[in-house]
DNA sequence: GCGATCAGCT
DNA sequence: CACAGCTGATCGC
């Protein structure tokens, strides 16, 4: 949870992701994504009055977060005083306190956070320095490295403060499976149920809040089966996710959900009621999203969990690991690092320590030379140009917010030509760096997790997709969701709808998916139903922090046998549960040497770059008043 | 009746 | 597996 309280030191009379107390005073508020601990007091009538009052003040997100939030009724009255700005697209705003008429520009920049649809973070240049405000993020290693707009004339932009996502930052969350990995071994465990007959469902237990998405979306696709949900007028205008989504109950794949789901789930029945399908009765497994995370020297294993007879928990993670995080920030090298949240069980004294040595040390800051003489230039920012754009001196400028196009390949120049700043100039450090960055990136990811020393607890296999199933799946490690693209201004945009996209993704997976052996010698066997009674001897190795995961055991939890009256006909084997899953998934990677469907980023990503072309922008459309 | 807060529960 | 949000009780207005 966000323990940030709406403001940053370098610009406070801005107010992010917090709407009460001192925030009822900002000039402009900004929302970083859609959900509810990042909205306090955005509806709340102090506010609303506020709003009432000073007709200059807005609220800045993305266009997806616009449409979430609106979709509210209790929202509705944001309406007019919202404007969305575009992703990437570096956007000019006035400051303006309406009592004295003193004003203040600042340019913000929203850069995809991965967090959920809509979700970004908060790039403002001012005249106060950049500062980086993230929002909840997940991102790999790596991907600040591929920002453009964190860069400057081919390197890291020199900012100031970094206001950060720090839910995991903390050594035990040291890796959490990449998105690729957990989506993939989702992907196989539906798979090895819905395809046993049609009346074999998936419940995805996911908890209320925007994020899972793109795992809906994949299912989808591979399987051709909608994803049941509660409600999608939400996504009405976001036709890429919309399309995998149905509230017809008719269906093997159900997120819907229920006060009472867990309950009804023990007697068999989906949270949407259904029991049965054609008059013959359904048979269910759960499968939990959660996250689940390994310590640095452990090796990562299941991603999949079994929990009871027909329960799975399954791994997911909206935030970044630990590891992903000291990435991130170290490649940002901010002057200052300021935690979002503390994590529980830890302290914000030791979040900082932990923070502290990714920042810039006053050594390396020191005499920031600054060549003088330099001439201004008047700037033709030419496609590839890689030249160092942000040393302002130009007059400031006014037009209202003034927004700088992309040129379609081009490092775009954070700042809007036009706008001048008379600090915080960059200053000319760590030359050469992003490429080096890049580069280590590509293989950091396989090398970060390896040999464990000592720790006993790599071995934790007890789930039924074994490691080498579900392993490593390296290429989507490298990508975040666009959620943009799920995103379509009324339906009237170009016809990007469908498209394939999906495709070269498929069967690219690595081979090395299986290769990794070594599994079995340590690993609890799946082979067979032994299961559960070696787990409970695993349970008392003191295993990092999972231990509990271990789970499972299954057989005897408590849900009631109802389940299994499928008729031995429709199964293909005769043994209806558990066991079955581990076989048939085992075999069915025996033979299969393809990643299923490592669809998600894959297919969102190829389109990703969409939001260019569609400069136009709206400039004025918002801001009169 | 509404909102804010907190405990409890996923 | 610890995120995000609901429900329900309580208190104050």
């Amino acid at each position: 949870m966000s323990s940030f309280e709406g403001q940053m030191a370098e610009y406070p009379t801005i107010s992010i992701d917090r709407f009460d107390r001192e925030n009822l005073r900002a000039r402009a508020y900004f929302l970083s994504h859609c959900h509810k601990d990042h909205m306090k007091g955005l509806r709340a009538p102090a506010l609303k009055r506020r709003l009432e009052c000073s007709l200059k003040v807005y609220l800045y997100c993305s266009p997806v977060t616009k449409e979430l939030l609106l979709t509210s009724p209790k929202y509705r009255f944001w309406e007019k005083r919202i404007i969305s700005i575009e992703i990437e697209t570096p956007t000019q705003i006035s400051l303006i306190d309406e009592a004295s008429g003193e004003k203040e520009e600042i340019v913000v920049t929203l850069l995809p956070a991965g967090h959920c649809p809509g979700s970004v973070m908060f790039l403002f240049q001012g005249s106060n320095g950049t500062v980086l405000y993230t929002g909840d993020f997940r991102l790999a290693k790596g991907e600040a490295a591929r920002m453009e707009l964190l860069h400057s004339g081919g390197r890291v932009k020199d900012i100031q403060s970094v206001y950060l996502d720090t839910t995991f930052c903390d050594p035990r969350f040291y890796q959490i499976p990449s998105r690729g990995e957990c989506l993939s071994g989702i992907t196989e465990l539906v798979r090895s149920w819905i395809t046993r007959s049609p009346y074999h469902v998936v419940w995805l237990n996911c908890k209320a809040a925007y994020g899972y998405e793109y795992l809906f979306a994949n299912l989808s696709e591979e399987f051709g089966v909608q994803v049941h949900v509660d409600k999608l007028d939400m996504f009405r205008n976001m036709p890429d996710i919309l399309h995998h989504l149905t509230t017809d109950r008719g269906t093997q794949i159900h997120a819907c959900r229920h006060p009472k789901a867990e309950e009804y789930f023990q007697w068999n029945k989906l949270p949407c009621g259904s029991t049965s399908r054609n008059g013959t009765p359904l048979h269910s497994i759960s499968i939990k999203p959660s996250t689940m995370w390994f310590g640095e020297r452990t090796r990562k294993t299941n991603i999949i969990v079994r929990t009871g007879e027909s329960s799975y928990r399954a791994c997911f993670s909206f935030h970044s690991s630990y590891s992903e995080i000291k990435d991130f920030l170290s490649y940002i090298c901010p002057v200052n690092a300021y935690p979002n949240v503390i994590p529980m069980g830890t302290t914000i004294d030791k979040v900082r320590e932990i923070l502290k040595p990714l920042c810039r040390s006053l050594q390396n800051t020191e005499p920031k030379y600054k060549p003088l003489g330099k001439l201004k230039r008047a700037k033709i920012t030419y496609q590839d140009s890689e030249e160092e754009d942000d040393l302002f001196d130009d007059p400031l400028p006014p037009p209202l917010r003034y927004k700088v196009s992309k040129l379609q390949t081009s490092h775009p120049d954070t700042v809007p030509k036009t706008i001048g700043f008379s600090s915080q100039p960059e200053s000319p450090r760590r030359e050469g760096f992003k490429a080096e960055r890049m580069q280590s990136s590509l293989w950091a990811n396989f090398i970060d997790c390896e040999e464990s020393n000592s720790e006993s607890e790599d071995e934790l296999q007890i789930s039924p997709l074994s490691e080498r199933d579900l392993g490593h799946q390296q290429k989507t490690e490298m990508e975040i969701p666009q959620w943009e693209v799920f995103f379509k201004r009324k339906a009237a945009d170009d016809g990007l709808g469908n498209g394939p996209s999906s495709t070269e993704a498929e069967g690219s997976q690595s081979p090395k998916l299986f290769s990794d052996s070594d599994g079995e010698s340590t690993h609890i066997s799946s082979q067979n139903s032994s299961q559960s009674t070696h787990i409970s001897e695993q349970g008392s190795q003191g295993w990092d922090s999972q231990s509990d995961t271990v789970l499972l055991s299954s057989q005897e939890r408590n849900r009631p046998k109802i389940k299994e009256y499928i008729p031995a006909s429709e199964t293909k084997e005769n043994v209806p549960c558990p066991e079955d899953t581990y076989t048939a998934l085992k075999c069915r990677d025996q033979y299969l040497n393809i990643a299923p469907s490592i669809g998600e980023p894959t297919t969102l990503s190829s389109r990703k770059n969409i939001p260019q072309d569609k400069m136009v922008l709206n400039t004025s459309s918002s801001a009169d008043s």
